[in-house]
Parts: structure tokens; C-alpha cells; sequence
DNA sequence: AGGAATTTGTGCGTATGTATC
DNA sequence: AGATACATACGCACAAATTCC
């Protein structure tokens, strides 16, 4: 199964997420403002209650919103961009920042080992390994400097599978990889697993950012997988814990 | 307002998630083990469907379950203990481990400056700082030195307000914080948001955790809430990059 | 202080779409 | 192709918290 053609249309829920990240980026509604009630919400923009109720539960994970019951439902003060496909969570220490990124570096490599990990629960159960089947085809090896507020914060290695990208240039990345894999591969980015620990900065490292090769680095790994449950994407960050930080918010 | 004595029975899709996951714990189910169908579980557990899937989306989101459409849900292999208690989410590097604590210090200081943050949407609406209310109350200080299968990989440092817990001694505190919380002060931990860096460890650092004084450790800084969203905790925690990593899962 | 109105949280039930087997 | 199982979407009733009068 190949990952290009699959453009079906987001779920509504996700939609109406996207267009309210999208109108409060662009100051529709600011900071520490209150939110029309559910009620009136779900009449303007056409959908029922409970489908708009989960679309302001995403984004109160992942920080946009708070909802207070009995009073409504208020925009979190700062925001950065693209709300939904950026699942970034590097912030500098006084709050989120505007995101942007700068191409390093794209190479073409075999597909690195930590790329090859199945699903456990399904393989426990199916017993039959599912087929490792694309094997082990090229993947586009990205590098970038990351920033936040135009200050430095991280540097990052990614890795995706070359197939359906034959070509790759510079150019035709943008600020967000995300937005990227959706319009140019028709891949969409529904789950993320992040593991973070702390290790040497890479040998690559250098100015404009703070990070030393071999100094003491925030360090991040991460699987990215399609909403068909497919490996998508890993990739590597080291941060500088002086300036910047992850931050997951977790609710019951 | 105190936090003693608001015990009211949890919400049934919370005591339904918290009966499966001592369920999987206890081994009724094992891991890669296919569950009965929603419609299934939530016939014998004698509430709607819809009230059940929010207990398992929540299982999901910590990592306990995997659910496949079309297919099933599905217990994920390894499982710690106290899933919904423990918001514990240090992995060893193979996976997760069993979790145990082992009490260092309990001691009396003031409130830390961290603890005084304050909910930042409201603030901006409602203007008056809805009083810092109870001001620097002493909090208790517990030092703890993680483990993960009997493998020293943490150690912490965990604050709360001293108020509704005029003494305490290291033996009434168990293996979780978040159930010495709802047994002994009745407060619910609803909310958690971590924000994780690298840092020197502390300088109390000692043998039998292989973190040495100052050198470069993962580091975790916690702000717990109730269900009320009054602050409940403030914690670090320094961990060896070494054997364990923070992981942290997101889907859309 | 207190009660009514407002607003989100919880729970229930149903219908339809889509992926898996 | 059919049956099974989860995902999405709709709608309603009541509880709990907040706000306003």
C-alpha cells in the first residue's frame, strides 16, 4: 500500500479545529477573549454540539483553548502557527513562540533502522509480521534550524520515505513539514509518539544556533504515523534547554 | 477554599477506564489480547456506548490500549501499574517498566515561587486577580528516588501545599503521589502539564541512582491540578537519558 | 445572601460511514 | 461480497459550575 492518493476530506471536527486555530492566528479572536457559547457556535458554523464539543477538546490539549465550565470557553494568550498540522511543542520559556524553520540540508539515505518498528498489540495477535514490505526503500534525509520568534531554538533531522517524492529540493519545503507531507504527498499526520531525553549535541551543530557538537542537548526522537497507521516520518531534535522547552499537557 | 473534602464518586467513563486498567494490570486481560466490542463491554458494564468510548479513548491517549478500526481493541504488550492514578510517564528504553518509589526525604518549606502561577486566560477577562488566595502557605517537600524493574532511573523533588495534611511521615506516602492525593487528602488530579528540558542534576544526587551531582541529566518540571483547577503540585524530577526517556503520545 | 439564568460537563441513544476480516 | 467493529455525526436530557441580578 502506497501512501500518495488517499485525499479524502478531513472529518468535520477536525475542520472546524483547523478554522478556528486558523481565525484566532489571524486575530479574529484574541488572547483572553471568550468564545461564543457551544450553542451558538454550532448554529453559525452549521454542525451539531457534540461534533463541535470535540473539536474544542483538541484544542484545549493541545493548548489553544480553556474551557471553564460554568463560564465558557476562553482563548489561551499567545498562539503560534498552524495550529493543527504543526504538532511543534517546543516552547521558548516565556510561552509559545512563531514558528519558522530553515533548510540545512537535504540528502537521499537508506532508510535508517529505527524506521523499522511494527505495531506491537496487531503483531501479538495477527502472529503473521504483517509483511515488512516496503522493505528498506530511500528516504529524504532533512535537516533544519529551527526558531522561535526569529531566536535559534533547535536543530532537526527527518527522515520520510522517498517513494512518491522522487524529487526534493530545498525550495519545496516550507516552514512546516506537515503542511508539506498533506499537499504535496497527500500524506495526513493523525498520531505522534515523542520520546525526550537529553544527549550530545550532533556534529553538524553550529552557528547561528547556541548548540555546541557534543555539548549537553534537550533531546527528542519521534514516529509519526497516517491515519492509516502507517510509519510516515522519524525524526530527530536537539534543543537548547537554556532557551527553550517541551511542553505536554495531559487531562483526564 | 481548601482542597479537604470534596469527595464526590468520579464521573462513570473515569471508574470505567480506572476498572480496565486494574483489570489489564491484574492480568484478567494480557497484552495483545483482543477486548469484546463496544457494544459488547459496555452491555456488561451496563452504560451507553458512547459513555464507554470515552473511557477507552482515554486508555488509548495513555498508552494502555490500541484501538483498530475495523478490527478491535487491542491491550498493548507491557503494562505498568496504576495507569490512571499514576501519570507516570518515564519508559525504560525497551518499554515501560513497573514503577516503584522509595522515599528519601519529607520535609517542611515555604511555598515555592513556582506554585504561584496563575491561570492566564481568566486573569485577562475577569481583570480583579481573583485574590492569591492563600498566599505562601508552607508546602511539604519529598524527595524520592524512582524505580522502573528495580532499576534506579529518577529522582524527584514534589511539592504540596501542607494545608489538610498537617503531618506527615515517609511511611504514609506509597508508591503514588496521585493516590496518597485521593485517598488521604481526597483531591483528584485532573490535569497535568510537563515541560521537559535537560538540566545538571541536583547536587543531593547520590549512589544507588547512577545521576552524579551537576552532570547533564533529562529534567521534568511538573504543575499538577484538581479537578476544581487549583494548583495541586509542583515537582522536578531529573532522570538518567542514559536508561530512560519521557514519552509522550498525541493523536488527532 | 440567594435565586435565576447561563454555560460547560456528563451520559444516553441512534444512524451512517469506513476499515477489517 | 457479506459480516463485523470502530469512527463520525446528530440530538437530547440532566448535572454542576459560574455569573448576574
Amino acid at each position: 500500500m502506497n501512501a500518495v492518493h488517499n485525499a479524502q476530506p478531513l472529518p468535520v471536527y477536525l475542520q472546524i479545529a483547523e478554522l478556528l486555530a486558523r481565525q484566532i492566528k489571524a486575530g479574529y479572536w484574541h488572547g483572553g477573549e471568550r468564545l461564543p457559547t457551544e450553542a451558538a457556535l454550532a448554529d453559525t458554523l452549521k454542525v451539531a454540539v457534540g461534533t463541535l464539543r470535540k473539536s474544542l477538546a483538541l484544542l484545549e490539549a493541545q493548548g489553544v483553548l480553556e474551557r471553564i465550565q460554568g463560564s465558557g470557553t476562553y482563548v489561551r494568550q499567545v498562539q503560534g502557527t498552524q495550529q493543527i498540522y504543526e504538532l511543534f511543542r517546543l516552547e521558548l520559556r516565556d510561552g509559545p513562540g512563531l514558528p519558522t524553520a530553515q533548510i540545512l540540508e537535504v540528502v537521499r539515505q537508506p532508510r535508517p533502522a529505527q524506521m523499522d518498528r511494527q505495531a506491537v498489540a496487531r503483531q501479538a495477535v495477527a502472529g503473521q509480521a504483517q509483511a515488512s514490505a516496503a522493505g528498506a526503500g530511500d528516504c529524504w534525509r532533512v535537516r533544519r534550524l529551527r526558531s522561535l520568534n526569529q531566536v535559534p531554538v533547535a536543530l532537526e533531522e527527518i527522515w520520510f520515505a522517498a517513494d512518491g517524492c522522487p524529487d526534493l529540493t530545498a525550495q519545496a519545503l516550507g516552514d512546516s513539514m506537515y503542511l508539506f507531507y498533506q499537499q504535496r504527498l497527500q500524506v495526513w499526520i493523525a498520531r505522534v509518539e515523542d520520546q525526550i531525553s537529553a544527549a550530545p549535541a550532533p556534529d553538524w551543530a553550529a552557528p547561528p544556533c547556541a548548540l555546541v557538537p557534543g555539548a549537553c542537548a534537550g533531546y527528542i526522537e519521534r514516529l509519526s504515523w497516517t491515519a492509516t497507521k502507517e510509519l510516515a516520518e522519524f525524526s530527530k531534535t536537539w534543543f537548547d534547554p537554556q532557551v527553550c522547552r517541551y511542553t505536554s499537557r495531559l487531562s483526564q
